[in-house]
DNA sequence: ACAAGTGATGTCACCTGGTGCCATCACCAT
DNA sequence: ATGGTGATGGCACCAGGTGACATCACTTGT
């Protein structure tokens, strides 16, 4: 055994999201999060940059993923087929964390400054799908619109399922958001 | 005369504007910004309630009269076609601020919580739009995919604009970024 | 004309998020 | 033993943000 407990980064997230639960956000402390994890205030800073990114860990993991399976679609696809792709990949670590999505999810709902938090995640997510679709030979425009309606679709879709009483499978319910989407593109 | 100096809000927001411009966003204090005015940081805090909303102020302006757009469209419309003229709206009134829309952007796009505050405002006013979309008749997905399609639609356009050395409308960019949206969403 | 009221501002105390700097203290390599 | 090394604690400090109360010029009712 180590001289300091293990896991310090997951002790805070888990002291964090039940405070954040128990009491709100706002009404909770940095320093009581800290505490409950029996650290300090300063070592909280030290894992995380701020209050809410606690919330947002293993976000980049979630965008690698996305960006993989961008860059592992067919060269036939269309840029929103890959965005089809990518959106397959999130569904699996989606489905990996269901278990914690829905109270997270009810937390940054409560709380605008989490909000912020998360939209710009998202924006960051957006713009590296784009990246990676100019990569593969779609133009700038056509590269930004898709990533950002492949990030709107996600968003759409999360929601449905994270409430959904049937467990609904997240690809399932992604797949049927985007359809919709081309749907609404072309009509009229 | 009043016994006090007029406009105490703009006075602020000009201060602001010129002081995030020239020593950057971070490194201004709201005390700075206050005196600058005239003022003091607790009167400052009275009329934004945070740094941030001194440069969103107007946004919900904004916000009806691309919602009005959308209710005075033609029932025959289809969304995205709605979407179309609240852009058409946006154009409008983007036109009157051109002059502060450069330096405005500039600050924003340099500062990650500002960004933050950017992001949220655009996705009050998708929401806005999704109602808007709803009240016509719109089916619940279609009307919010729909309305984050207009917002990310009106971000391109606006980064082109901004930057446009020809002073192109932004009107005219917000159509052609719209028309290469359907494209992609019917192409493959 | 005088008193009471009103509304924008100032003052002060306070809390919390966030950071820089240095101390500590267990373990590890030589 | 001796000297790193790395995670942590402690402390001082700044800035954003808020609540409570004072001020002060002008307005309104009588």
């Amino acid at each position: 055994m180590g001289r300091w407990q293990p896991d310090a980064r997951a002790r805070l997230q888990e002291a964090a999201l039940a405070l954040y639960g128990e009491r709100g956000y706002e009404a909770t402390t940095v320093a009581e999060i800290a505490e409950r994890a029996g650290l300090t205030k300063r070592t909280f800073f030290r894992y995380f940059t701020d209050k809410r990114e606690v919330l947002f860990w293993g976000s980049e993991l979630l965008e690698q993923q996305m960006v993989a399976a961008i860059e592992a679609a067919p060269a036939s696809a269309s840029a929103l087929g890959m965005i089809g792709a990518a959106l397959d990949a999130a569904a699996v670590r989606f489905e990996e964390v269901r278990e914690f999505a829905g109270p997270r999810h009810r937390i940054i709902t409560s709380s605008p400054e989490l909000q912020e938090r998360e939209l710009i995640k998202a924006a960051s997510l957006a713009a590296a799908m784009a990246r990676a679709l100019r990569a593969r030979r779609f133009g700038d425009t056509a590269a930004v619109l898709a990533a950002h309606t492949g990030t709107t679709v996600m968003h759409v879709a999360f929601e449905q399922w994270v409430e959904d009483p049937n467990q609904t499978a997240f690809q399932q319910i992604a797949r049927d958001a985007l359809a919709q989407l081309r749907e609404i593109a072309s009509t009229g």
